[in-house]
DNA sequence: CGGCTTCCTG
DNA sequence: CAGGAAGCCG
């Protein structure tokens, strides 16, 4: 197979590859440029000017989606940039790029909100985790934003900028000072003294007064308290800050400025200032200015609730702690220590990495989840605490053979005074206390959730709080050893965060209901509430929210709520609370999501599609983000912490969610939320008929979907994909034709027997249970011709000779019978 | 700009 | 098959 083959890939892909090249030079070629400039300009000026600015691009350009934006960014502030620095500068209007940096502020921070709080939870639940792993929840900032942690997502951050060790140089000097020093590039040690002087340049000095002032803001709010902070967020802070700076510079707004120790460098930051500002129109310079104004005061603001809530999660803290070894006095005293020393590490990993974190997050409006968080936690330990003493107490008393154990263990503690083998034994014990923990935890969240389940109208700072909370306190300590832990937790934030208030802001207008004062000002689309026909539980608490539907729906038991304002629908999604079930005896990693299925009972016959099944739902999740920080914001009720979830986590929470789940709500009423197997063996039956299906014609024939974006371009994709597999057959076929020694289309048919169908009917007729049009087998045999005229005509040396053969064959689609539009097509088809 | 499509990749 | 990028079109 041939030339013909290679050679058209060759172009394709040689033509596609051009493109992108040409779109990813966008991100690299400021930096290059003013690499190049830095080669080229003789001037001493010009070069520091240059290598600053490569610096500060990289920077920027790695703190988020390297762009072409970012170099209009750098454009705004830097009119006049190096000699080759982005030529497009003067091209664009300085009220578009305005404009856009409006607009991307606010992205920015809407995508940023979301972590410091989880630092602050991790760090509290993550025992005796690395300090300085606070990157994976700040990694998802990068374009992909997956999963999985990145690690250091800034570590390039300094190798991509040319010049040498400003990292080093700053984790040295911070711990005796101010972050400040090292959040301005100019003020990094390793470019300052000989660079600072020579910058008479406006531009660089007026950036620099804007990073300054950002940072003398932020270094004079309450929470940056503790020193050693600085070196978590100093990599973040960098680029944030000058994100801020470049989002939205500070005028008036400025605070009082502290005398800063390092005073002497920002001594003329006001002159630098007005100069800056004569560079932006008065309009804008306003706008800014109130922006500015705003976001000063919510930092403020923000930071001061974090810190009391902070505080009063150290102290929740402790006293959980204490109650704890209340029940474990008298039986152990290593373990007690042990299990204290954890604890107060928590303690103080969180009093000292918070604070940085809160302050990484500068954009981060955290007050209603700070709030709520509280509320919260007001409520934990109280009720949470009982019921786990008492389970544990209980079992304590039950499982006879473990109490004397403990003993046994702290009496070889005594004796044997303190060597390895006690150590040991304590972590033996300790083993045990997680395990006997993490079945209180299950046991307790079971009956929370079903006494939960039971009154018609809970209020939600009751329920959500003792639902969500255990989990994330509980194990704190006890699970720190357990990679998957953390992703438990963070599941568990996924439902708290996400998937908790969603029904609760839909809820909010039900009538009579206590909801939260918020108002909801944001249309939940596709929420339906329908009468979910319910069959195959094995849980209580599916038959509990069926049973809430009387009268009106619960607010955490409404799958639909969920799946609709999530934007995925729940086909596959049975419980809003799986709480039993993400403990860490569930272990389903957050990279792998296929391990996940419980070990429960599907009863349904189609049960085995439903790994297919979820991957339909992937896509939906697509448009998880904006409702989701939607509905982080505006519901007040919920677990605060878990805020911060990432989309990715999101995504890959809901595909675990998936995979936990089991039949749908829905399974047997007439309208679906999602695709089902059964609606992809129908769209693939429908290919043979009409390979180019609007969109309209597919609400026609998918009746029993509910319809959305989502759905509507998950089947327009299935087409889509059915078309490329047909093409790359046809062309396959066509090309093998030609190489077999075929000189005339007459000799090109298509019949039943022939490869080509057979390969097709594999693909959309697996089962063969459908009998094939004859019409399909004509518009093979055309398609197939076609493409062997193209290519016998050398057409396929044009990237897009296909083209025309796609307009053809989208002329020849034909009507899909009727039968097609019954959503039990599937059965009297097949029946036949 | 949004819908639709193709192309590429995983 | 899904996700995403890129392109076309109304």
């Amino acid at each position: 197979m041939p030339d013909h083959d290679s050679d058209s890939l060759l172009n394709r892909q040689t033509k596609r590859r051009r493109v992108d090249i040409g779109v990813k030079r966008t991100v690299g070629n400021t930096a290059s440029a003013a690499a190049a400039a830095t080669t080229t300009t003789t001037d001493n000026i010009a070069r520091a000017k240059a290598a600053i600015f490569s610096a500060m691009n990289s920077l920027s350009s790695h703190s988020h989606h390297g762009s072409d934006t970012d170099s209009m960014e750098c454009s705004v502030v830097q009119p006049h940039g190096g000699p080759g620095i982005v030529s497009a500068n003067d091209t664009e209007s300085k009220s578009n790029v305005l404009r856009k940096l409006l607009k991307r502020a606010n992205s920015y921070e809407d995508t940023m909100m979301p972590f410091p709080g989880t630092t602050i939870i991790s760090q509290l639940l993550k025992n005796n985790m690395a300090k300085n792993g606070g990157g994976p929840e700040r990694g998802e900032r990068g374009d992909r934003g997956d999963r999985v942690d990145v690690g250091f997502p800034r570590s390039g951050l300094s190798n991509a900028s040319s010049d040498a060790p400003q990292e080093d140089a700053c984790s040295n000097s911070s711990h005796d000072s101010t972050p400040q020093e090292c959040l301005s590039p100019f003020g990094r040690p390793g470019l300052a003294p000989f660079e600072i002087e020579r910058l008479n340049d406006e531009h660089l000095r007026a950036k620099r007064a804007r990073v300054e002032n950002i940072i003398r803001g932020m270094s004079h709010s309450p929470s940056v308290v503790v020193p050693a902070a600085s070196r978590h967020e100093r990599d973040h802070e960098m680029d944030r800050d000058q994100e801020i700076d470049l989002d939205c510079p500070p005028t008036q707004s400025q605070q009082q400025a502290p005398s800063s120790p390092r005073g002497g460098e920002v001594c003329s930051s006001s002159s630098r200032e007005n100069k800056r500002k004569q560079r932006l129109p008065q309009q804008q310079q306003q706008s800014f200015t109130q922006l500015v104004c705003q976001r000063k005061e919510q930092k403020q603001e923000e930071r001061r609730q974090l810190k009391l809530q902070l505080e009063d999660m150290q102290k929740q803290l402790r006293q959980l702690q204490e109650k704890f070894f209340q029940i474990y006095d008298s039986t152990d005293d290593s373990e007690h220590n042990d299990l204290h020393n954890e604890l107060n590490n928590d303690i103080g990993n969180m009093s000292e990495d918070s604070p940085a974190r809160s302050d990484t997050g500068g954009d981060d409006r955290g007050g209603d989840d700070l709030r709520s968080d509280n509320e919260m936690s007001d409520l934990d330990p109280g009720h949470f605490l009982d019921r786990a003493r008492a389970l544990l107490q209980e079992q304590a008393l039950l499982a006879g053979r473990e109490k004397p154990r403990r003993e046994g263990l702290s009496r070889s503690k005594g004796q044997g005074g303190p060597g390895s083998s006690m150590h040991a034994e304590g972590k033996q014990l300790a083993e045990t206390l997680k395990q006997e923990l993490n079945s209180a935890m299950t046991q307790v969240v079971d009956t929370v959730v079903k006494v939960f389940a039971k009154p018609p109208r809970p209020t939600p700072q009751q329920a959500f709080p003792s639902l969500s909370i255990p989990p994330e306190r509980f194990p704190t300590t006890v699970n720190g050893d357990n990679p998957n832990f953390h992703t438990a937790n963070q599941r568990l934030q996924c439902f708290g965060d996400v998937i908790i208030p969603n029904p609760l802001d839909s809820f909010t207008s039900m009538p009579g209901m206590p909801g939260p004062t918020n108002d909801q000002t944001e249309a939940l689309p596709l929420i339906v509430r329908k009468t979910p026909s319910e069959h195959h539980h094995h849980h209580h608490h599916q038959s509990s929210a069926v049973g809430a539907h009387g009268g009106h729906h619960h607010p955490i038991l409404h799958p639909s709520s969920l799946s609709a304002s999530m934007g995925f629908s729940p086909p596959s999604f049975r419980h809003p609370f799986p709480l039993p079930l993400m403990g860490y005896p569930f272990q389903s990693p957050l990279g792998g999501p296929t391990g996940g299925y419980l070990g429960r009972d599907r009863s349904s016959p189609d049960s085995m599609d439903l790994s297919r099944e979820t991957t339909s739902l992937r896509t939906k999740m697509a448009s998880v983000h904006h409702l989701g920080h939607h509905h982080r914001s505006c519901s007040p009720a919920h677990p605060g912490s878990t805020a911060e979830l990432s989309l990715s986590l999101i995504k890959s929470e809901c595909s675990d969610l998936q995979d936990m789940a089991d039949i749908s709500p829905y399974s047997g009423s007439n309208i679906q939320e999602g695709l089902s197997p059964n609606h992809l063996k129908k769209a693939k039956l429908m290919f043979f008929y009409s390979r180019y299906p609007s969109s309209n014609m597919l609400k026609m024939f998918f009746s029993d979907v509910k319809f959305n974006r989502c759905i509507t371009s998950q089947l327009i994709k299935w087409f889509s994909n059915f078309r490329e597999f047909y093409y790359i057959q046809m062309e396959k076929f066509a090309r093998q034709s030609i190489n077999d020694g075929i000189t005339g289309v007459e000799e090109m048919g298509v019949s039943r027997d022939s490869e080509l169908f057979r390969a097709l009917n594999m693909h959309y007729n697996k089962a063969n249970d459908f009998e094939v049009p004859e019409r399909f087998l004509e518009v093979a045999e055309i398609t197939l011709r076609e493409f062997f005229n193209a290519i016998v005509a050398g057409k396929d040396v044009d990237p897009s000779w296909k083209k025309a053969i796609y307009k053809v064959i989208c002329k020849l689609d034909s009507e899909v019978p009727e039968i097609f539009k019954s959503p039990n097509c599937l059965q009297e088809l097949l029946h036949e």
